[in-house]
DNA sequence: CTGAAAGCGCTTACAG
DNA sequence: CTGAAAGCGCTTACAG
């Protein structure tokens, strides 16, 4: 074995095999039976590979290629259900389309957001995917600036097509089903509380105009007070919640899973009538069901966002109205 | 705006600021008050990058660099609690250290977790870690051969150094807890059954071994058929209890959340002595103490792991026995 | 069947 | 204060 520090080159190959370095480059990438070149000479350059532990370097064959193949996507959060997801499939359905994928995860912060951006871009990205941004206008501006596509996922933005989840009507079926379920078991009928989000995040006021319609459809009015769209992180959820004691039946839309932990524990604690709460909750957990009180959840089609995403790839890029897809309803 | 076909280079910017590419390569990468450029130059050539929506090529710096900073990790999962938490800190911590993280996420697949970990050296990693790899051997066998540091992560190997989770000890703990809760609370003294993972897996293994000598220190012995590790899905979970229907107190030691779905999903279809049924849970979830008859989970520590994962980079690899992080127990 | 040569977009030691 | 030139490791049209 040589000195470690350095990597094996296709010089060093070729010195090895006593062949040139452009016949082991088109034995290592595979155009070498199109060069017919002897099947021999191959065998042996790629018998030394493997030896040598030769791996390609990519920055270099980029360079020279014409296309890198690098499709990227920034996101939120992997910790999360729903993006951990969006992620994971992602990178299943990107080398599926023989794309290599690269992922990279942006807490929230615009700004991190936007480097995260520069840095794919930098990387020859052919295509970046900015699900959830907070402020997808300022990356697809920088991708249009530098000729690279640009999709928006999850939350929409002006300049770049973009592809969410109909989030009003999947927010409507549910607030429906709370209402529902709160007449049948407890033959009360509303208003309902809405905890979670924040009304300047475009999905949060889509799923409020669903539910505020869901109640005006049936003549319910809610009051002002029970709009709690006050985050999202549980200990807000739990927060807004904290000096509402229930006197009899209630109905909460709870908006997101984190929104969810907090409700959760509010109800924990709840010394009568827990069992007069129902709620439903815009967002999918396994555990769901088992939660005492929870009716039903939304789950939203991931796999088909991503394949309408992917099938935008490379197309020029027409509407720049948001593609709405539909939302799956869990019901417990 | 010219052809959007082609990125802007430092040359077309030089052409524009009437300068040489040398000058504006300084100016772009920070160098140029080091090389003494004016002031003036360096402010026309920024504007311009801006203008044009310049951004660096990665693929041709780093050939001519001697370092890339990039740091590679494989995870099974990003749709997980644990591996997504890890796949997100190590991101963080990455960045907070000047490096730049390339997660790809290999569905437990020992295929795709060498197909990935070789892409990732072709990308010019500088260190790759192996989370959670089913194969970590040849993995880090190849980077071994390609003078690439490896590190194992969560899962130990044989060709570089590990850090884990001190499963044994947690899984000590965890089985004692359960035991203290039959007793104090059923007044019945197990044995417990253990559900979910696999023996052949090394965390399973060191788990079942502290299980069994909880157990053995309180003179219990614990009958074969009580051993039920046959997989990490929540199907395989609810299967081998399914004709478990239990007549009096019980006890299980849950080996994962994955597990636990399939636990929580038998556990609420009892119909007798379900309240007779106690439970733990040897991973985290935060709806984790909502589930009735969970007494305690164990939260392995991440932020512990990855930071003497990082400490190893760059250092000359010594020891190959596992570093054990402790893990901390959750208890409800 | 195979090699010499140019060039991808950068960086940097060297020479003014 | 600044530029010309070499070279990082590849690929590929071109010329045998």
């Amino acid at each position: 074995m040589e000195k470690e520090s350095k990597r094996t080159t296709i010089y060093d190959l070729a010195k090895l095999a006593d062949a040139s370095p452009s016949a082991v480059s088109s034995v290592l990438n595979g155009t070498w039976e199109k060069r017919r070149i002897s099947r021999k000479l191959a065998e042996r350059v790629m018998q030394l590979a493997e030896e040598q532990g030769y791996s390609v370097n990519v920055q270099a064959s980029l360079l020279r290629r014409d296309r890198s193949n690098i499709v990227g996507m920034i996101v939120p959060k992997y910790d999360n259900r729903y993006f951990g997801n969006i992620a994971e499939q992602f990178e299943i359905m990107a080398r599926a389309r023989g794309f290599f994928p690269v992922v990279t995860c942006t807490q929230r912060d615009p700004d991190l957001e936007f480097e995260a951006a520069k840095e794919l871009i930098s990387y020859q990205a052919e295509c970046l995917i900015s699900t959830g941004a907070t402020d997808p206008d300022r990356i697809s501006a920088f991708c249009n600036a530098s000729g690279v596509q640009s999709i928006n996922l999850d939350l929409p933005g002006k300049n770049a097509p973009s592809v969410i989840s109909d989030n009003y009507t999947a927010a409507r079926d549910l607030t429906n089903l709370i209402l529902d379920h709160c007449e049948q078991e407890l033959g009360w009928s509303g208003p309902l509380r809405f905890v979670g989000g924040r009304l300047a995040d475009h999905n949060t006021a889509a799923r409020l105009k669903g539910f505020l319609s869901a109640q005006h459809d049936r003549s319910i009015s809610v009051p002002d007070s029970h709009i709690m769209a006050n985050g999202y992180s549980a200990e807000s959820a739990a927060m807004v919640l904290k000096d509402f004691r229930p006197d009899g039946p209630s109905g909460i839309f709870v908006n997101s899973t984190i929104s969810l932990e907090g409700v959760v524990r509010w109800h924990s604690e709840l010394e009568k009538d827990a069992d007069k709460v129902k709620y439903g909750c815009f967002d999918w957990d396994p555990f769901g069901s088992f939660l005492p009180g929870n009716i039903g959840m939304v789950e939203q089609d991931v796999t088909t966002m991503l394949k309408i995403g992917f099938e935008l790839i490379g197309k020029p890029q027409t509407t720049k109205e948001p593609i709405l897809v539909p939302c799956k309803l869990r019901i417990f």
